[in-house]
RNA sequence: GGGAUCUUAGCUCAGCUGGGAGAGCAUCUGCCUUACAAGCAGAGGGUCACAGGUUCGAGCCCUGUAGGUCCCACCA
């Protein structure tokens, strides 16, 4: 391989390449080892079902970036791979793909289906691993695990059984939210509320032997009329108080039901009286124990009427209702119907209005449970980032409810109880005890129920370490130390992980949690497949490599928040990735087969220290912002010191001596040098963030090298802090700037080069300028630079800059235009007079003087010196030209 | 109904514990200067939503108002 780079980036040349590199080389791989400290973290496993999405691409960058930051410090990191079986969404994709089969799921048969699922899984279940490999993503692929595989399996039955003996899984039959659609339970978590235009049916309900009189009631949902098993009003309320413990005939059916009092009801809401449908409605449910009433569940699974909804038995619940109430008002019951938005709850995976329904379910015991991961979070055991995300939790948390974690479905992890097919008793157990336990029968069949995904998606910090068995894995790496995700799986997963780890491990599963937003489109839209708008990551990284795309998702965005995407801004990050490479390419041109020797620190010139002391400074700040998770901050300022410090200042001043080779060879190799040294410290610290392209200019440059993931983080060093040297270039920047700022406003040709005078008393300043004269003739569009104490020798009528410390005389002669120079420096005068009063004023402020700290008075005082000495200055050239 | 969050340059957004308003893109003007035109140099552009308050000092802290977004919630 020749020491030289394509003169532009292009990223499919390297990226694949040193992808296989670094798999090959088991660099992305950890073993326990009990000399170096661990950090881990787990990967929020995405679904079989699924194809990389913009959000993945965020998620895996930032574990990618946290991984590799502290791979490089030496830590032993761990980051550990899986993917989900997502229990419904992969059923339904199944089932999909079986209907265009022309199969039918229940044709097939649980163990025919549970087949076709697994071949399902085996043929896209690595398609996104291979997605987030283009990304860059150094998971421990060897480790990769599955939410179903044996030793998961295991841990989601050792926490069931344990769960139960416990009594904190218990079966019931309660009031759960019903999917018609998928035909499954499914949990508070899972439903999502949408405001919708609906309607408020009033309806007389006729009081039994009294002619003509009537009890109004107000209904979102008519149809559940059926199943009413009393009319409630409040207690309280002096309009009911001589019908209650009457009975009423319900319409439509004839059934006789009760009037019953409970503080449930509002009395200013509707009519103030409540139709209750105990297996329908959740409030209705519990007035229903209250009062021992009756529940009628008047629906099938798939949201048809029943047989105890008479003759509407087989109707859909929408066309039951739309004949119920013609029939209705057909019997002059129907009092009005009002206009009223209400919300309404849907399936969040198929958008189907939900249906509340008395079922026999598993429900998972919350609120013993949920103690230690409140306490976790309020007493810092575990960190929430960004801070605000606590507010979310504990609102979640303080209003738990048990936890549904029964799901009617096939695919997944079978409930581990088996009911006697003659007496109906049951037992929770790790097989099937064959023999009943009461009625000593042998008709044990185990419970048709899977439990929801997210049940095993809980137990995923420890379980991929190898639990429930004790294992050297999950005693070194567990407990994780951070766990990146977005915030909207808050309470499906990372608030069940926490209570997990607390019960099963008796240890928090995380130390900190790092939530981001939403990756949206650039209108601010969710990406969503029936919108279409929708941005393919592998698309991105097809066009503009993986580094760019990384870089785009990270910068630019505060922590939690959601961001958009912008093709424009993945163009901006990949001109970023060309500008290192071209610095690196013009860096290793310069060096050729030179080998440099670091030198002694009295060699380094003034610009070599304050590169150095930059690139230091930026070491530690880089740093403290990944300890910080700061992690678009750190970035950030790795970005701006390349392009603006490196490249627009170093590499220009210290062209200088590298263009002069013959002048000077020790000073172009302390130039070198400390080109290749600052190089090599800016791409270690850009690595988690761009990793291909600083893999291959690190290992291009440096043949000896391995790799840049394996090389040390760097740090802070004392030896490299020069306040003089920043202090100088400083003043050098002021002097270029002020002069390419004349020269332009003036309108010189660039290519015409002027003698420079530089007037100055300060006798520091006249030695900064003196002794890096070289260093900055060429960024000065200067013949030549001449330094003095006072303006014998410049031209009247020379052109000049005022800047701090000193002024510029620019000899253009037939160039100069008066009307343009004057207008210029009056320009500056008004900068100053304005700068002028706003420091005079801070500085008469007696309060201002007493009490801001010694320091920020100070420094305003040598402010107002600064300005007062360049208006003077200006003033005296004003004054000259008149 | 409760809560969170946002409102900063034409657009998208940064701005950490309060101490002279920033970036990218876009716009305008010059430059093919031997690393990079995916570039270089220069410029224009903002009463930091509004109203109060705390402070020597507020984009940042407090209160309120208006508008947007999101989450949670069993008012039938």
């Amino acid at each position: 391989m020749s020491k030289e780079l394509a003169k532009t980036y292009d990223p499919k040349d390297i990226e694949d390449r040193l992808y296989q590199k670094w798999e090959k080389n088991k660099y992305f791989h950890a073993k326990v080892d009990r000399e170096r400290k661990p950090f881990t973290i787990v990967m929020p496993p995405p679904n079989i079902t699924g194809q990389l999405h913009m959000g993945h691409a965020l998620d895996n960058t930032m574990q990618d970036i946290l991984i590799r930051y502290k791979r490089m410090q030496g830590y032993n990191a761990l980051w550990q791979p899986g993917t989900d079986h997502a229990s419904i969404a992969t059923e339904v994709k199944v089932i999909e793909s079986l209907k265009e089969q022309g199969i039918d799921k229940k044709e097939l048969g649980r163990e025919g289906f549970l087949k076709k699922a697994w071949e399902w899984k085996e043929e896209y279940g690595g398609r996104i691993i291979k997605q987030l490999k283009k990304l860059g993503s150094s998971a421990d692929w060897d480790r990769e695990r599955f939410t179903m595989d044996e030793g998961c399996s295991k841990a989601v039955q050792e926490v069931f059984i344990k769960l139960y003996e416990k009594g904190l899984i218990y079966k019931g039959s309660r009031i759960v939210n019903w999917c018609p659609v998928c035909k499954t339970s499914i949990s508070d978590a899972e439903v999502e509320h949408e405001e919708q235009d609906g309607f408020f049916w009033h309806i007389n309900y006729p009081v039994k032997g009294e002619e003509g009189r009537f009890v109004e009631i107000a209904t979102t949902r008519p149809e559940t009329l059926l199943g009413d098993t009393a009319v409630a009003v409040n207690p309280d309320d002096e309009r009911y108080q001589d019908i209650i413990g009457k009975t009423l005939v319900l319409p439509l059916v004839g059934r006789e039901i009760p009037v019953v009092a409970d503080h449930y009801v509002d009395k200013e809401f509707g009519t103030g009286c409540v139709k209750i449908t105990p297996a329908h409605d959740p409030n209705d449910f519990e007035v229903g124990k209250r009062h021992s009433l009756p529940e009628i569940n008047v629906l099938n699974d798939d949201a048809t009427i029943n047989k105890n909804g008479g003759k509407y038995e087989g109707m859909d619940r929408y066309e039951a209702r739309k004949l119920m109430v013609q029939e209705l008002e057909e019997q002059g019951l129907l009092v009005k119907i009002v206009p009223h938005s209400h919300n309404v709850g849907t399936h969040d995976r198929c958008s189907t209005t939900v249906e509340p329904m008395v079922k026999q379910q598993w429900f998972v015991k919350m609120d013993e449970l949920i103690k230690p991961a409140v306490e976790a979070v309020k007493d810092g055991t575990i960190t929430l980032l960004p801070e605000r995300m606590d507010k979310t939790y504990f609102n979640w948390t303080d209003n738990i409810r048990d936890w549904c974690i029964s799901r009617q479905l096939w695919w997944g992890h079978r409930i581990p109880a088996y009911y006697c097919a003659d007496c109906n008793e049951f037992v929770v157990a790790r097989e099937n005890p064959g023999k009943c336990p009461k009625c000593g029968c042998t008709h044990m069949t185990q419970d048709e129920d899977t439990l929801d995904t997210w049940f095993s998606s809980a137990l995923w910090p420890f379980s991929t370490l190898g639990w429930p068995q004790k294992t050297g894995d999950l005693d070194y790496f567990y407990p994780n130390d951070v766990l990146v995700t977005g915030y909207d799986i808050i309470f499906f997963w990372v608030i069940r992980m926490i209570f997990s780890g607390f019960e099963q491990m008796g240890e928090a599963p995380f130390k900190t949690v790092l939530f981001h937003g939403l990756v949206r489109d650039s209108q601010g839209r969710k990406m969503s497949k029936s919108l279409g708008n929708g941005i393919d990551p592998l698309e991105v990284i097809d066009k503009y490599g993986a580094d760019a795309l990384r870089l785009t998702l990270i910068t630019g965005n505060a922590p939690g928040n959601d961001m958009r995407f912008y093709w424009e801004r993945v163009e901006a990050s990949r001109n970023f990735a060309n500008k290192v490479w071209n610095a690196s390419r013009f860096i290793m041109m310069n060096i050729g087969e030179e080998t440099l020797e670091a030198p002694k620190m009295e060699q380094l010139a003034v610009e070599d220290q304050w590169i150095l002391s930059r690139v230091n400074t930026l070491v530690k700040d880089v740093t403290e912002n990944m300890e910080k998770y700061e992690l678009g901050i750190a970035v950030q300022k790795v970005y701006d010191f390349i392009w603006d410090e490196f490249c627009d200042w170093y590499i220009e001043i210290a062209k200088a001596r590298t263009f002069n080779k013959e002048a000077c060879l020790e000073s172009a190799k302390v130039a070198m040098w400390t080109l290749k040294t600052v190089l090599i410290h800016a791409l270690k610290l850009l690595h988690p963030y761009m990793p291909f392209i600083t893999e291959e200019i690190f290992c291009t440059m440096q043949k000896e090298e391995e790799t840049i993931m394996l090389s040390q983080w760097p740090e802070y060093q004392e030896a490299w802090h020069f306040a003089k040297a920043e202090e100088a270039v400083g003043h050098i920047k002021d002097l270029i700037k002020g002069i390419r700022n004349t020269r332009t406003s003036m309108e010189v040709p660039p290519s015409r080069k002027a003698k420079v005078f530089i007037v100055t008393e300060d006798p520091g300043l006249k030695d900064t300028f003196e002794t890096m004269k070289k260093a900055y003739t060429l960024l000065a569009s200067a013949s030549e630079i001449q330094v003095q104490q006072d303006k014998s020798g410049i031209a009247e009528d020379a052109v000049s800059v005022v800047i701090p410390g000193a002024v510029v005389f620019l000899p253009l002669e037939d160039l100069v235009d008066f009307e343009k120079e004057k207008e210029r420096l009056q320009k500056e005068k008004e900068r100053l007079r304005k700068e002028l009063s706003r420091s005079k004023g801070m500085l008469s402020n007696e309060n201002f003087l007493k009490r801001a700290p010694e320091a920020k008075v100070q420094e305003e005082k040598d402010k107002l010196a600064k300005y007062e000495q360049m208006m003077a200055q200006v003033e005296e050239r004003l004054a000259q030209m008149k």
